[in-house]
DNA sequence: TGCGGATGCTTGCAAAAGTAAGCACTCTTT
DNA sequence: AAAGAGTGCTTACTTTTGCAAGCATCCGCA
């Protein structure tokens, strides 16, 4: 398979070992709360294997932080949220727009703000 | 594993595919851009398999629309914000903008959205 | 001391993810 | 009409995920 993947020294799985030490709860416990096997998180805390979006989403709930965060550390979800614009943003994650379409009203909002700029 | 999976009937795929066509990309295209088979994109998009986090933020890359929107569809993350942060709302609120620069990209998002809707 | 339970880790297997190769079909182009 | 490429889909296969069961170690306690 031709997409990345995380290898046993990506940081995910440390960092899911922190917040479970950090709450301390044994690899048990996080495990039964997140609906998976012990021996499943042992590996993942160790990066010897790649949780699936569920799992990723079930530890999130399990250690009561958000799936952002966790999908952040992942690498997955861009971190950077709080500086988007809110204009763009909101197109960025409309639905129901074509790629082609979102390009098109971002690079007419901006030209509005530039021109608003310049004045 | 008792972790909750989505099935055939998940609308994951659909939408998936939806934006695929907005974009008039062919499977083996977006496949390609993704880093992955074609085979196995067309399993996703009817529901057949379940594309790890991986293939989910590469999917969502390819189609060129945020990570956010794809996992909520995938009902991993919550949508809760997307909601309020509907595009003319957005626009609405958006202050650097004059009342006429407003018309007009409401307007021209939703005869986006109404284009897409008849097709 | 020696038992019971809690800790994290390893192993072997079933099930799912993901691919390579090829099928059937529709358009163009020649 | 036949070659050629593009479309999506199927099948057979390899690789990875995820689990049940068991191992070794440590700690509190009778």
């Amino acid at each position: 398979m031709a997409v990345k993947r995380t290898g046993p020294d990506a940081g995910l799985g440390e960092f899911i070992r922190r917040q479970r030490e950090l709450g301390h709860l044994s690899v048990r416990q996080l495990a039964d709360a997140c609906g998976i096997s012990n021996a499943y998180l042992s590996q993942i805390e160790r990066g010897f294997r790649n949780p699936s979006s569920f799992v990723l989403k079930a530890l999130a709930d399990g250690l009561e932080l958000s799936a952002e965060t966790l999908y952040a550390q992942a690498g997955i979800l861009d971190p950077a949220q709080g500086e988007a614009n809110d204009v763009v943003e909101a197109v960025r994650r409309d639905p129901y727009l074509s790629a082609r379409q979102r390009e098109m009203l971002v690079e007419m909002y901006e030209s509005f703000r530039k021109v608003n700029d310049s004045n």
